[in-house]
DNA sequence: GTGTAAATGAGAAGGATTTTCATTTATATT
DNA sequence: AATATAAATGAAAATCCTTCTCATTTACAC
């Protein structure tokens, strides 16, 4: 089934591009890097390199099949794509990672960019905050 | 009278800091990279090392003297803080960065937060798109 | 089955940033 | 003004994340 992704896009079904495809699609939380891909495959027992890792990503990441988030402070997070565009709530504390849409916004932007005279072509949002949780926490 | 800001902030009045300083207030773009103002002090005919830029620029940060943009893409870009919050539009082909501020988008983050249960601390908003000028070029 | 191009793993290399540490400097104290 | 001392600096090494190189392995078309 997530065979047939791999060769739309052009990619040979390999084990490895197997299994990265499979921890994304069952790993507790939806976001990874690509180091929890990584550690996932090894606790898994299947051997993997980490450079293949984030080749793999970046081939799926081209082929729309996961997107990357740039969050501030370094490293990459990727989730597997599902077609619906959304941004990202991120919790300071436990680095929680909840998604949202919000048509007003989305909106604005493109009324901005378009006053600035910019053709927009994408854009990157992030609420940073004390997710529930962590509120509770003390 | 910069002097003034550096000791406020618990900083010694070092040359190397009020050169940082001049050069973030007098460069012809406000977003300056660490390796921008490492240039521009070279070219100033001033000795300093990219540690040090790196290290002032983060002391400013915490001293709420500049903020730090957290740009996709590798290296951050700071600029001079002026107490105005705003929000970026980058040109992804000149790099150019504009500024703007939607009260909009402001108040549908603070809803969003509410909505999800965060406390807000921060948010990012970065639109990436083609500017006039490139637009024109081509 | 076999050839060939693509994929892999290991380690080296890369870029941005931070750290270490010996030296210098600003400022508080004589 | 001289001095003590804590902070700041520069250079180089170290770190972190990511990409590249290249020799070896593998998928898949014939």
């Amino acid at each position: 089934m997530e065979s047939q992704d791999l060769r739309k896009a052009g990619l040979k079904v390999t084990l490895p591009r197997l299994k990265v495809l499979e921890i994304l699609e069952t790993a507790d939380h939806r976001h990874l890097s690509a180091e929890d891909v990584y550690k996932a495959m090894l606790e898994m027992g299947e051997e993997i390199g980490l450079a293949t890792v984030y080749r793999v990503l970046t081939q799926f990441e081209g082929a729309g099949l996961v997107s990357r988030l740039s969050i501030e402070g370094g490293h990459a997070v990727f989730e597997l794509e599902d077609g619906s565009h959304h941004d990202h709530l991120l919790c300071v504390r436990c680095h929680r990672i909840e998604e949202f849409v919000d048509e007003v916004i989305e909106q604005r932007q493109q009324v901005i960019a378009a006053e600035k005279g910019f053709e927009m072509t994408d854009h990157s949002l992030y609420i940073y905050g004390v997710c529930k949780h962590c509120q509770k926490e003390k």
